[in-house]
DNA sequence: ATGAAAGCGCTAACAG
DNA sequence: CTGTTAGCGCTTTCAT
């Protein structure tokens, strides 16, 4: 392995020359220059990146700190995030806590010890007072994650908006009587989702039944789980809004398998826009994240604290999601009073 | 930010001694080591990773070269991966090749710049030859590549035995004209799991029709098209490995919607294990790869290549799939001789 | 058992 | 326009 010495012995040079060459600096003549890429090419010299870090104090690497990469929203984020990062010359390192708090301290840890130039985190396992104090080593940057008062850059979708254009929705169609199933995380997203929903329900004059609220469901038996209930309900909705498409997959496949038919039985709302919502037959209306925006935004930000080197601040980037409307919810109901 | 140096000034020692406190080497007195680890602590030093890097000409870090990671077996992968390389104590990078033979050179540079210790390859895009020259560089492992005369280790699955089980299990119920679906990948894993699937065939005196031979088959609408053909067809199949859970998925829906039962008119058989083959009804019979083993297995080799700076070497570490029986094949079919 | 000093490979003052 | 020199932070001989 050669080193920028034996390209400025070669080019019989020194090394600040190369130097200048190899980073595109003014002030090199044109005839120098070419000596060096001569040097360069002959030898086959490229720089080391160990040593350029050290003398920079900058790796060109960011770290993401995911719970899984296997999730699809997930996996989604970071193919987006990756070809952010790859755009901008950073390399981008994986992180997954598994939600654990300690996995998630030691992967910030790689701030304290420089291998990375900033985190973006797109959840939160540990306190806010925990991550605040590693704004002290670098930049962090939550990428769909919102917490209210932390003075940390955001990049989030309007869960509150996403939660309103769902009973939207379900509300024009004639639906009076809505489910509504929370994911068990809770983040002040999730929060903001289920205000949004129930916001448009107020707007609408029409009352939210606690009974209708099923709690932390976020997989595919959760779905049939809350079928099974419904059942059983002395007043069954005539819709739902299952917060994944996952619920809403197991949700539905338990109904088709007791005979209902959906939307006529009752309509279905998923969240994600998974693959599988449009390969289900009826395929799923569901919540379309703003992934891409959200990967594009959180690394131009990423980019900008790096830069500036001012990590602590109050910043909110909200984008919306939008709704794909298919065949689950795809049907009108006439207008029946519910209680 | 403080450095060794800090620490060894506030222990009064000299940074040998810390140097040697925190790397665990012996010959250095209790005492001492209390006094190193107290200084430590209060300073909050950590040491410097690219200073470490530099000095010891390695950076802990492995890179993955991914196609697309939003791809579920990938995102499978690197999951798994990243679980290997993390109990380990190394750093995955993530890198998209988005299938450019240019990117994947790019990546691969990262071995010449010494950014990473080692590369996993997950696919192939250059020939074999430019592979083979970065191995000067460094070690590479190909993880779900085989390429036949290759001095370049690899993990990989037995796609011969995966052709094999699928065309036994349909031809153990009494399936005799069996339709095939190629990826449209052309790597010697792809020929093997034909030739797999053909050898059952054979053996079992059971002709294969290259008209029941869809080539360049991986999505669902690909699945689509090819029950149109089938549709279309003088002699219909009585069964298809569509080679893709999706392939299996946009195949099924298409023939539902034309009134078609499965598995009665014709039994599907998918690959991947992708959630949705659990989701759609019926419940899609499909090959389980070995992920997390040709995931730990390429971590190890990695590692011992990386120990041993052995880099070339004919090394074939195969694991076999496993087929996971559900409703789309699940029914014995009368034997009827066909051509 | 401990320390002094060299050096990993690179870049940026500074001087000319 | 070009070269000399110092130093990023760490580990490891080589002495003692």
């Amino acid at each position: 392995m050669s080193t920028i010495e034996d390209v400025a012995k070669l080019a019989g040079l020194s090394r600040t020359t190369v130097s200048r060459v190899l980073n595109d600096h003014p002030y090199v003549s044109d005839e120098k220059k070419r000596l060096v890429q001569q040097a360069v090419e002959h030898l086959g010299y490229v720089p080391n990146s160990a040593a350029r870090s050290l003398r920079n104090q900058r790796t060109g690497i960011i770290a993401v700190l995911i719970p899984k990469i296997a999730t699809p929203f997930f996996s989604q984020l970071v193919e987006y995030l990756e070809m952010a990062a790859s755009a901008k010359n950073y390399q981008l390192i994986i992180c997954q806590t598994q939600f654990s708090k300690h996995k998630e301290r030691k992967y910030l840890d790689l701030l304290k010890t420089k291998q990375v130039d900033g985190v973006i985190l797109t959840s939160i396992e540990n306190e806010l007072s925990v991550i605040d104090s590693y704004l002290h080593f670098g930049p962090i940057v939550l990428c769909n994650e919102m917490v209210e008062h932390a003075q940390i850059p955001m990049v989030y979708m309007n869960q509150a908006n996403s939660g309103y254009l769902v009973a939207k929705h379900l509300l024009e169609r004639g639906h009076r009587h809505i489910a509504y199933c929370s994911t068990g995380i809770e983040s002040d997203g999730m929060k903001a989702r289920e205000q949004g929903f129930k916001r448009a329900l107020t707007e609408a004059g029409c009352s939210f039944n606690e009974s209708a609220h099923f709690k932390k469901s976020a997989t595919v038996n959760d779905g049939k789980q809350i079928f099974k209930k419904i059942v059983n309900m002395k007043v069954t909705p005539t819709a739902i809004f299952t917060g994944g498409d996952l619920v809403a997959a197991g949700f539905i496949s338990e109904a088709i398998k007791h005979g209902w038919s959906i939307p006529e039985d009752i309509a279905v709302v998923g969240f994600d826009n998974m693959k599988i919502s449009e390969l289900l037959d009826p395929m799923i209306t569901t919540v379309i994240p703003p992934v891409e925006e959200m990967a594009i935004k959180s690394m131009d930000v990423m980019y900008e604290k790096i830069h500036t080197k001012q990590y602590r601040s109050i910043e909110k980037h909200e984008y919306s999601s939008k709704l794909a409307i298919r065949e689950s919810s795809m049907m009108n109901r006439t207008l029946v009073a519910t209680s």
